[in-house]
DNA sequence: ACCTCTCATCGAAGCGTTTCGACGAAGCGC
DNA sequence: GCGCTTCGTCGAAACGCTTCGATGAGAGGT
């Protein structure tokens, strides 16, 4: 492989000189510069990255720390993938860090090895032990999701708040009243991740802000559980007319439950899933409605939101909340007049 | 940061004392080494990525090529998830290389700057230029699929004969004669991508085999078009009993067209999805009877094929092929006997 | 003709490791 | 008591690049 000495010497100058040529630091006289090229060129010469790093300490890659790419709904997939590129372009190259939240303290070890210039972080729960580790370890991260105190910390995420928003005021605004909530799992709440807790508190304030009891059920991530939930909401109120899904293995419970009763979608039913991964609505019968999870756009985003930092040229990215994006189906309709049951206290 | 010479001085060793304490590769004295290991505990002691693989000439990390992680199903997922785990317990870092089939020259360049010591590849097509690239670019690499002629190449892939053929067996077995198969689409066969071709001629065969008239259709990855090609087998052979789909999008619109025309799964029409992620069979209802794609097994034993040949002291990974796994479900039975169409010829 | 500035280039000192050869001190046989 | 190993350690030379300060050649001003 060749190295610089040896593009130096084919093109007659220093090796130093051979280095400003590519990074092009210092001037260097346009017939010189052709000639470095020609001799780049001639011996397929490509900087070892090692020592570049080594030398520039800079290793211009990046770190991605996560819990779970695989998992059906490729959410977090789009992301990685979106993540990927982005660096690709920015000049970085992505490394993946397969730590679970309880491996702080091999997180802290692999940052001192200057292998990443910075770390992303994603599935970040409201108390995150790996984001103190971090921050001690002074090494630039930003996180995907947002700890309880996001006040200082960069991030990005996902608006729940105006997810849910746009979610209700769409429901209500066909005439929907009984409007009920299929979350996460209860263990996930307990464990303090985000999404589940956030959109949680959002669906209980904007039902409430409409003048609407809230109901809603944390489920198994799993359409037998799905299925099991949904018969209890529509036990609890027989005046239901829509569900808001956030759990895209329990919407297929939904569905097989509210077929099996002979109830239609969305003649007596509406369902609506939110922070859905994309195609996802396709795969039931009807189409589901979705608002699927930008992805993509945060994977774009948190990278930017990291090499700001790394560079103090640029501005830095602010803290960003990235809203879903309605994708229509056939599962959302009119609320059935019909039933007229009271408002539940 | 603290340094090795650091830890030296602390200990009040030379620099390659600590660094044989490190490596093992010479003995050091008992008592010197539990100082040089207090030293580098108190300093927090992490050893410089970048400066060892400079000088060791080798990164500790390899490439994962991969064109596409997102998209229903996460059996990329899975696999890269594996792969990711593997490495790590291997003490290898991986990166992420996201290049299409087009961009080999990129790959090249790659390959050239010494960030991996090896590369996998994933989603090989028949005849595929990157890897010709990485044989001339002389790094050791394993595919995750075959070319063509996989003589000496090093890979690792799902065995389609074999799952192919227990699927066959099995649905001949409950007395089905009238047999489909519906494959990707036509495009991903032309483009030569492995599973589609090798499970297409597989099918032929075992179908052949068992004395039976083979009906395969080629089928875009989305529901719709798995709901039109369904129409179309059904149209053509009106005896048939069972459909074995390697398309999970397009299954779920087998289901919808099967369940549309009042036939019911499996009472009148068995479906049998192969090479599927995990968990998709819970998705539909009935529960799709399922042969999973053995994603993480892949991972691991690429992962494996790979670090044997970066260590010339291991006895090389053969290449191996992993079947499907059978993974039960409610969309499979004996096949009904009332249709008594001959077979077709 | 002299001094000063700018421009293009060079040489050398790192960056933080690994690894090779060397060296002193014991331990051994004779 | 002499040479010979063996053991534990050291010093120094890489590894392939970046970057800083220096230098020489011209250009420009006086």
């Amino acid at each position: 492989m060749a190295t610089i000495t040896d593009v130096a010497r084919a093109a007659g100058v220093s090796v130093s000189t051979v280095s400003y040529a590519i990074s092009g630091a210092r001037p260097i006289r346009p017939e010189t510069r052709e000639r470095i090229h020609a001799a780049m060129h001639r011996l397929g010469f490509q900087p070892n990255a090692m020592a570049r790093s080594l030398a520039s300490r800079r290793s211009r890659v990046i770190a991605l720390i996560y819990p779970q790419i695989g998992g059906i709904g490729g959410t977090a997939g789009e992301f990685v993938q979106a993540v990927a590129e982005r660096a690709r372009e920015a000049g970085y190259q992505l490394v993946l860090w397969p730590f679970r939240a309880d491996q702080a303290g091999e997180i802290r070890n692999l940052a001192r090895q200057g292998m990443a210039d910075g770390v992303l972080i994603m599935e970040v729960c409201l108390d995150d032990e790996r984001i103190d580790v971090l921050e001690a370890s002074e090494v630039p991260y930003a996180m995907i999701g947002r700890t309880r105190d996001v006040a200082e910390r960069p991030s990005v995420d996902i608006d729940f708040a105006s997810t849910m928003a746009t979610a209700i005021s769409h429901l209500v605004g066909l005439g929907h009243r009984h409007i009920a909530f299929v979350n996460h799992s209860e263990d996930q709440i307990t464990a303090g991740y985000g999404p589940a807790v956030r959109s949680a508190a959002a669906f209980d304030e904007c039902m409430t802000a409409h003048g609407l009891a809230p109901l809603s059920r944390t489920c198994d991530d799993s359409p037998v559980m799905g299925r099991a939930v949904t018969a209890d909401l529509l036990d609890t109120d027989p005046g239901l007319t829509a569900i808001v899904t956030m759990n895209e293995l329990a919407t297929f419970g939904v569905y097989a439950e509210l077929t099996s009763r002979g109830l239609s979608i969305p003649g007596d039913v509406s369902v609506l899933g939110i922070v859905t991964s994309p195609g996802v609505g396709t795969l039931s019968y009807p189409p589901l409605t979705t608002m699927h999870s930008p992805g993509a756009k945060l994977g774009r985003l948190a990278v930017d939101c990291l090499l700001s930092q790394l560079d103090p040229a640029t501005t830095p990215v602010p803290n960003q909340l990235i809203p879903c994006v309605l994708e229509p189906g056939m599962s959302i309709g009119p609320a059935r007049t019909d039933l007229d049951v009271p408002p539940r206290p």
